[in-house]
DNA sequence: GTTAATGCAAAAACTTTGCAAACCT
DNA sequence: AGGTTTGCAAAGTTTTTGCATTAAC
């Protein structure tokens, strides 16, 4: 095995990051604590609707300090974006492993694709255009196979 | 040669477009003609920047008109639009044959990935997945040779 | 003459910012 | 205590909408 394999791996184990976190001069907080749980629970969400499940859990967070959180957990690596609309963008948690997005435009269904099974075109773009693409930003539009 | 191997061509002929038009019970107006030649002119572009653009052809444009008729004009197929930033969306004409984008996040540089490059993948989410993806509108973020 | 398209202005959707108060370490 | 983070409210950016007027057919 080597070394590259692990590029699909989640970049932080669950029990670093508050260490990572203190590490680079942030605090822990609450907010941030339940704007990452929050994540994990929704699987794909927008900053809204990340702002409507953490005030569900019974505390009072600000509109800013999602926004400005979710930018912070993105930076640390805990979560990352992704554009499955023409609006606003979803976060997800990284603690599943990177994956690109297939978005049916018929019926609007999303699922994911491993980056494994993307090999082929990081493969092309790498030999062809010297190209490192970003997979787990990537998000494919098209028709799926109900809606064909 | 097949049938299918025509998907890459624009999907209208210029001469036509005009006709399509009416067919759909829609008018040719002046605003129409003027951003659809700007957009061909500019290659990618902002409604903001279309906007920009439309005026300085020294006629005046309202601003929800350019919205409208990049909506209509990607409806008949004659634009099409990607993200090439977390922001505003980007109209390019469709006279070029439909094409991937490949934007690099350290120096921003945009290039294009002609739709046969990505045969491969096309081929690989129809067998696996039944997805039928639209390449046009594909964006892949990652770092660039130059960049890496 | 009809009906579609435009301009305008207001609102909507989404995100960012400045600053004082509150909190983490 | 000292510096980071939050809440709040206001403003910024981008896009949409309703309706009277204008223009295409």
């Amino acid at each position: 095995m080597t070394a590259d394999q692990s590029h699909h791996r989640a970049e932080l184990s669950l029990g670093d990051w508050q260490a990572q976190l203190r590490a680079k001069g942030y605090r822990l907080t609450p907010q941030r604590e339940l704007v990452l749980k929050v994540v994990q629970q929704l699987g794909h969400a927008t900053p809204d609707e990340v702002l409507a499940a953490v005030r569900e859990e019974s505390q009072a967070v600000n509109q800013s300090t999602v926004y400005r959180t979710l930018e912070l957990l993105e930076e640390l690596g805990l979560v990352r974006h992704a554009h499955l609309t023409d609006r606003a963008p979803t976060y997800h948690s990284t603690t599943n492993p990177t994956h690109a997005h297939l978005v049916c435009r018929e019926c609007g269904r999303v699922s994911e694709l491993p980056a494994d099974a993307l090999d082929p075109l990081t493969g092309l773009l790498k030999t062809d255009h010297g190209f490192e693409p970003d997979l787990g930003h990537l998000t494919i539009f098209g028709h799926c196979a109900g809606c064909a």
